[in-house]
DNA sequence: GCCAACGTTGGC
DNA sequence: GCCAACGTTGGC
């Protein structure tokens, strides 16, 4: 089984007069959902690549504060992105057909919201510590673990909306999702959502505060992202209040249980 | 095939 | 809202 990482758009985002807006709250709601709107290669071949069972890790990306928010899993292997032939549609591609089709998407099934949402401010400051020296509260981490968090494309591909994660990675972020506990060594600013390291002082913002359902994230959520074709999904926000859009594309109509949100990232400006 | 122009992603 | 990074396009 392999680990992935998915991003979606937490807030609110107009593409073709639809909203792509996708965050953890409407993948919940959706329970299954269709990742259409990749349109980046790389992106779609890894699509390609996943197994029903995968598990894939959600992200709140294009947000005031982007973090895993969630996981879930592939329910269903690669298909074509019929999203891609409807002109109508925020992600229509008139070079893809049916009879060659050049996007595909994966269904994903909604686990769980992460208690505690893994910024990737948060992850990035992790990746500066020295890593035989972690601060109490997360040194569980251990050398390892940030060696294999400064290794994470979402660190250094910061445009790739579909990612490996290496199952080190994925243990050890659904971990901290569950543990939460850094606001004493790292503190999400209001705003955008640098952090700072805590240390001395106290005056800032905090991290963790808690959010509408009672979890603690940093920062907001969501947004939602749209990503045609393979490639761009998009971004989430943390803590309450997120700004969601979604990546996914939602498919309107299809049975039941799907709901299809959008991931890609392709923003058809 | 190179590469400049252009467009998009997405953190800040 | 800005803009750096980076992916794509298309002329040559």
């Amino acid at each position: 089984m392999r680990h992935w990482l998915m991003k979606a758009e937490p807030d609110s985002r107009l593409v073709k007069g639809k909203d792509v807006k996708f965050s953890v709250d409407d993948f919940e709601a959706a329970g299954t959902t269709a990742w259409e709107g990749v349109r980046n290669f790389e992106a779609r071949n890894l699509m390609k690549e996943m197994s029903v069972g995968d598990k894939v890790l959600f992200y709140h990306s294009n947000c005031k504060n982007p973090s895993i928010a969630g996981f879930a899993e592939v329910c269903k292997g690669a298909y074509p992105d019929h999203t891609a032939w409807d002109s109508s549609h925020p992600y229509y591609d008139p070079k893809s057909d049916k009879e060659t089709p050049k996007w595909f998407m994966v269904d994903a099934r909604f686990i769980s919201r992460a208690s505690n949402f893994v910024s990737l401010s948060l992850l990035r400051y992790i990746a500066t510590l020295s890593p035989d020296n972690l601060p109490e509260e997360i040194a569980y981490i251990g050398s390892d673990g940030v060696n294999a968090i400064k290794e994470m494309p979402l660190l250094n591909r910061g445009r790739l909306s579909v990612q490996r994660v290496s199952q080190e990675c994925w243990d050890l972020i659904q971990q901290m999702a569950e543990r939460g506990g850094w606001e004493n060594i790292y503190i999400q600013k209001a705003g955008r959502g640098k952090q700072k390291a805590k240390s001395t002082e106290n005056t800032v913002t905090k991290a963790g505060e808690k959010d509408s359902r009672g979890d603690t994230n940093n920062g907001d959520m969501s947004r939602r992202n749209i990503d045609p074709e393979g490639a761009g999904l998009d971004h989430a926000e943390v803590s309450n209040g997120y700004k969601g859009r979604k990546r996914k594309g939602q498919l309107d109509g299809e049975t039941d249980s799907i709901v299809a949100p959008r991931r890609k990232s392709a923003r058809t400006k």
